[in-house]
DNA sequence: AACGTCAGTGACGATTCGTCACAACTGTAT
DNA sequence: ATACAGTTGTGACGAATCGTCACTGACGTT
């Protein structure tokens, strides 16, 4: 009695792999407010019915296309975690593979905070949505992993009755507020004339770190040097993406 | 020769104003992604002809809304400035004045991030686009003027070669990440379990304080109870709203 | 060969956007 | 009063988009 499948569980999720991959594609040519479905569907070898087979609507598609931009996100933060290097050093590098990440990729880095919107959760299946919760988790885990380093090795004590999640969620919201304020999809914002957004990232973090009292000081250290080698070392490939796109981490203007 | 001008200037501002209310009202209820200028012009004793003369287009009057929403913060913020008491206090106020703007107005605080996406002003009036720009400036006016108060002072000295727009825009994106993250528009941070908006901000505000070297530090100073008292003198009315809406400025957790 | 199930299709109705040809109005000249 | 010119207001319309659903075709079972 059991239905026969028919159909390959893996083809399915390649051919939805398609479909998100191509929808990228229409947004990095055409902004995220002018994907249609209709545009999705021309690109791709499948008819309409069979994407809404996938994706219940316009909004589970870009949640879908969020889910797998905090995958790449993931992963950046992962070998950020994972160098070598004291905690704080690591914890700035994690904060520049985000601006890496938002830099190199601006499409999916808007797709991440549209999805977050209730609008496009709101019209989203509960698959793609579960499928979010769990994305975010690993993608936390890095931050937090980070943290407790800092305790562990007593470079960073716990102030003011924090917890260790609020420090993650301080420097997370930190880092969130510089890089999507200067990092060019908001082109209007006016305090932005002069403002170099590798810059304020590096002085905004190191000030936060110096608050909450994590060691060793900027006054006890040259973090800047420290960050520009482990760059170098840790993201060579996105760096030199970056260079193709005619942008550069431009250390100069600041020592 | 001159063409008789029929119109009234005033008639024509309060007539758009007119607009802005509806659809601000139409955005409460329905959520800015429903927002259709079929509705507006069902709301308002026009035409859609008529709406189309003040506004070139759907993102254009989104933009409209955005200025409207900087004018109102705008307000908050000068209030918080002129506030008595240090520069620093006055700061954690004008970001706690933020706050208060975040929760009591969401729809607002929505629109200005809205209408700071390319696609909205790339499609909006150059009218519309330098109404936001002159706005913005007198925003930035009380940061800015705050920040010049603890200089003078010498409660604050320039950290690390920063100059006074790169300690404005700290302040500026570190209040903006934690209440954007926080303040309910974004449900689904993973990282969001047992994080209180105004508990977080107090203490990631004190921390960049604190790294900057703005005095009197956290360990020297109850900036809680300062901000407690300061807030129910200047925001009484703004608060009481807030209970209004079934939620509270709790200190409670933290002192 | 007949039948049932499931994948896939694309035409269709429903919305929404923004425009434009026309209607209505206002003030002035005759 | 009437004619007229310029301005303002109207809403029907075409284009674009969304999501659905009745249908087709392919495959396996009886």
């Amino acid at each position: 009695m059991t239905p026969p499948k028919l159909l390959d569980e893996t083809a399915l999720k390649e051919r939805e792999l398609l479909i998100i991959n191509s929808a990228v594609l229409l947004i990095q040519q055409n902004g995220i407010e002018n994907l249609t479905m209709d545009k999705v569907v021309a690109q791709v070898p499948f008819s309409k019915g069979t994407v809404y087979k996938h994706f219940i609507g316009k909004e589970d598609l870009l949640l879908a296309i969020g889910n797998y931009s905090i995958e790449v996100l993931g992963d950046l933060f992962y070998r950020a975690y994972q160098f070598k290097g004291c905690a704080r050093s690591r914890m700035l590098l994690l904060n520049f593979s985000y601006l890496i990440y938002a830099i190199l990729y601006p499409a999916l880095f808007q797709c991440v905070m549209c999805a977050k919107s209730p609008n496009v959760a709101g019209k989203s299946s509960e698959k793609h949505i579960h499928e979010g919760e769990r994305l975010e988790v690993k993608l936390m885990t890095s931050i937090h992993g980070i943290v407790e380093d800092g305790l562990n090795d007593n470079s960073l004590a716990l102030p003011m009755k924090m917890d260790i999640q609020q420090l993650c969620f301080s420097n997370w919201s930190m880092a969130y507020g510089a890089i999507t304020l200067l990092s060019g999809e908001v082109e209007q914002c006016s305090g932005r004339t002069n403002l170099i957004v590798e810059r304020e990232l590096f002085n905004l973090s190191n000030m936060l770190f110096d608050g909450m009292g994590w060691k060793p000081l900027t006054k006890d250290s040259s973090h800047c040097a420290e960050l520009q080698i482990a760059l170098a070392e840790l993201f060579p490939q996105e760096l030199a993406q970056i260079k193709t796109k005619g942008r550069e981490l431009n250390f100069g203007s600041f020592s």
